[in-house]
DNA sequence: TGAAACCCCATTGACGCCCATAAATACCCA
DNA sequence: TGGGTATTTATGGGCGTCAATGGGGTTTCA
């Protein structure tokens, strides 16, 4: 499975087009599309973006809810209705569409935060501030992650 | 399978025709059918459209409701007796149905919503306010959708 | 024979593809 | 270990292609 990790800030050049990561990158080769699958976070002035094996896993996953209720309707309207696949140039660039552009305020840089299976975009000076209050409600409340017990 | 994302608005031209989305052609070709499938939803003002291969999925899923059930011939009713097979022609293009067109209140422009498995359509501002809506929603009340744990 | 549907062609604007450059990193060898 | 070289990555820009759109002509069925 794709494991995104660390930050890395790229430009937005004239035409939109903005470099994902090399890291990030290889972390998608193989996949049945060559780019990335994002659509705006419905909590942050975020971009969430994924392979778009994860978003194949999610339409099976959404297959098992009752097709036509309520629930199934409004996260196939907010999920994949949002959802852009942006394809690699040849030099792995994707280009943002103006919406998500938008939604996250990206202008001339973006950020491109590692956050495990998934990664976010974020206006650079955006994210350091969201961070900075992360790391402090974190520190304060003293979070705490279990392991998942590995099965062999 | 078929993975329909995204949204697209294309213009209906004064003939009553309309550009299915590149991308959303892709996902058809090499089906038994060259174009899609619609039908009125019965909770919104859109039309549902899938392509052929999914409808024969359907009647499937169809045959193990109780024949001659309620339920069977309700669904078998709705979506089947009402389904139109919209062909494309040699740019992509197809025509929709004055039935359909009515439901969904579409004039000047149609906007593609891509739900996963299947598409719909709508018009443009109708479905603007329906995502609004179907975001707020997902957000308060926390929606999720559990992963399909993937198989090996 | 008229309306509707299909086929073919033209336009244009966006996007994908290619090449060029520069900087940063990795690699190699003395 | 240091310097030098090769490779990869990020970035910029030009150009060709394809998708979306509009329109005209022709066939088909009622």
């Amino acid at each position: 499975m794709a494991l995104f990790l660390s930050t890395f800030v790229n430009k937005v050049d004239r035409k939109g087009r903005v470099s994902v990561p090399a890291p990030f990158r290889a972390q998608l080769v193989g996949q049945t599309f060559n780019g990335i699958v994002a659509f705006r976070s419905y909590r942050q002035p975020a971009i969430e973006a994924c392979g778009i094996d994860r978003m194949t896993n999610l339409s099976e996953s959404l297959d098992e809810l009752d097709q036509f209720s309520e629930a199934q309707d409004d996260l196939a309207s907010t999920i994949f209705a949002d959802a852009h696949q942006l394809q690699f140039d040849s030099e792995g660039r994707v280009m943002l569409p103006q919406l998500l552009v938008e939604h996250a305020n990206v202008t001339d840089a973006a950020a491109f935060i590692g956050r495990g299976a998934t990664f976010q975009i974020w206006e650079p000076e955006a994210f350091r501030a969201h961070q900075e209050t992360a790391r402090n409600r974190t520190r304060d409340q003293g979070a705490t992650l279990r392991l998942k017990p590995r099965e062999r």
